[in-house]
DNA sequence: GCAGTGTTGCCTTTTACCTGCAACAATCGT
DNA sequence: ACGATTGTTGCAGGTAAAAGGCAACACTGC
């Protein structure tokens, strides 16, 4: 667990960042940043989605895939669930090995 | 615009409620679900989660669809993004047509 | 031994979500 | 015509969870 928490850390080491050099980059807190890292908040286990979205620019990190890691849904992906959302109940129904198969089929498709 | 207010008022008036008697069965003030039915929420456009629980369940409609309506990700489509995060990437990105025809697809497989 | 780093407990602020009333207009049965 | 019921709106809050700040502490490592 805390799967997002060590993803920050190796961001932020790769950029050779302190905590106390981070944080001001960000807006918050080095104290908070460190219960971040270590998915030691109050209560949840991530930061508020701003949050994330700072850390993933400063950072040059992926921002949908820390915000997948933070347990929230990406606005690309919100974005097409509210533009086509019977699709999207009809795509959670299916089992793990059609929906792969599914967006294999999807990614080829849209090959130009 | 206020597709779910005016959906919670069909459901209501289909069950024959008015506002004073609706609102101390899902356990709010009435005027605050009438601001909900027009849209006129202090902020934002709809309700917390957990109310909107309680209006499909007292008014028997589908609450996923009440959550979309209401601009939430119901658990059930949630779930699946999570268990499957890049499916969900790459369905992001697909056009429309590509998406539609997808789906088809995956309901049919899924039939037995 | 002090300079920089990370950790932790407690505190405050902000936001989301409602409460509760009061006053008003529109409708409707009797 | 009358009261009763219904819906609308403004406002003045209240509460609990979410988000973050501050200061003191402990380790490292030259």
């Amino acid at each position: 667990m805390n799967v997002f928490g060590e993803r920050i850390r190796d961001l932020r080491r790769a950029k050779g960042y302190s905590l106390r050099t981070l944080a001001p980059m960000v807006g918050v807190g080095y104290s908070y940043l460190s219960k971040v890292e270590n998915g030691k908040l109050d209560f949840g286990d991530s930061p508020s989605e701003s949050l994330i979205h700072r850390l993933a620019d400063t950072l040059d990190g992926d921002e949908d895939e820390l915000l997948l890691m933070a347990g929230r849904i990406p606005e690309s992906i919100a974005r097409r669930i509210f533009d086509q959302p019977d699709v999207f109940r009809t795509l959670a129904n299916c089992d793990r090995a059609t929906l792969a198969a599914v967006a294999a089929q999807a990614s080829q498709t849209k090959r130009k």
